[in-house]
DNA sequence: TATCGTCTTAGACGTATGACTAATACGCTT
DNA sequence: AAGCGTATTAGTCATACGTCTAAGACGATA
């Protein structure tokens, strides 16, 4: 009926335009016609195809968080120990930036705090990568045994969750003091209860 | 010669404004004519006064960060054991919510993020945070005796700056999943150590 | 009281914006 | 090949924008 070819490519060519924009300009500075002249597209299509530029916003953000969910879940799902998987996870930190992801992150994180309308498509993102770590921390809390008694699950997923997210806004707005020290630090303490649980 | 009462009063007015509009709405909607308006002050005062928006807005984040900078380091000069200063910061970041100093803070991270010329200023505000940390984690580290060499004391700043930027972040977004059980649990770890140095 | 520099105002300029519309081109189906 | 529904276009509309300017009000000084 309706999604012909000529359709799904002007949407996708929007999509791939605002992604572009997002990364190198951020979102105050995209109207719709520079998003339409990006997408080499007539400036009428953004209105046509999603109706607001929030919305397409939105949607950038999904698809591009629904790539890289797929690569986390693959990932911890090896059989590999906890640690190998850690040390995989963080070094996507790196590829995330490079890819720009994080930026389009933050930038409709930014967006949202002023729509409310935008606030339940954001969060739920943030719930989908809370669910892909509190996974991967419940193995490795079983798989090292680590004591919950004072430091639940809850909390560390809440505590990876956060200082990932803060290494992600520092690195962003130009810093990243300790990051190095505090991943070595951490990197060290896992390979403490790593050989711990090996012999 | 300049800064006769007039002057300083209509510049104050202007950065009373933009703290309301930043709080409320956000940078990108707000512009010269909207922020005057909220000032009850001529548009055109704005370049007369600040030249840009830009530099008013980070006029706006260094005027807020100073008082509450200075807060702080009285805070942390107080001759009480760590735990009770720990339990005191992470009250402020709840008035600092309220405040709305978080959002203005956040709203010129992601303003800078697109702006160059904006960054060493938030940079520098961050350095200034990270100072305060450090010198009380410093405190801490001595008067609990951690041991800082798996974990160094700039592995802790950084964790403790980046979850408490993280949280931060999540909460203006609109997620606070877990951070009382995080909070709770960094609570009853402390309480180990501080019982463990009085006996 | 006259003067002078600063503060403040109103308004004009060209440009860009989001929202919308009417006309046209395209590509299926029949 | 004709017809029809969707995709696409160009263009209009009032509005708001940043920037700038020229004029006027104010207040301290002499």
């Amino acid at each position: 009926m309706s999604d012909t070819a000529a359709k799904i490519e002007a949407r996708a060519a929007l999509l791939d335009a605002a992604e572009r924009l997002l990364i190198s300009t951020g979102y105050a500075e995209i109207s719709t016609r520079r998003l339409a002249e990006e997408a080499g597209v007539n400036h009428g299509l953004v209105h046509y195809y999603f109706g607001s530029m929030d919305e397409l916003f939105a949607q950038v953000l999904e698809r591009f968080t629904e790539r890289l969910i797929a690569r986390q879940r693959a990932m911890y799902a090896r059989d590999v120990p906890f640690l190998e998987k850690w040390r995989t996870a963080m070094s996507y930190l790196d590829e995330d930036l490079e890819s720009g992801y994080q930026k389009v992150w933050l930038e409709l994180q930014a967006l949202a705090w002023n729509k409310p309308a935008l606030r339940d498509r954001v969060v739920h993102v943030d719930e989908e990568w809370r669910a892909v770590v509190t996974e991967a921390i419940q193995g490795a809390v079983e798989a090292y045994d680590i004591d919950t008694d004072t430091f639940p699950v809850e909390a560390i997923v809440s505590l990876v969750a956060t200082f990932n997210l803060g290494m992600i806004l520092e690195r962003h707005s130009g810093v990243s003091t300790g990051h190095r020290e505090l991943l070595a630090a951490i990197d060290s303490w896992l390979q403490t209860l790593d050989v711990g649980v090996r012999s």
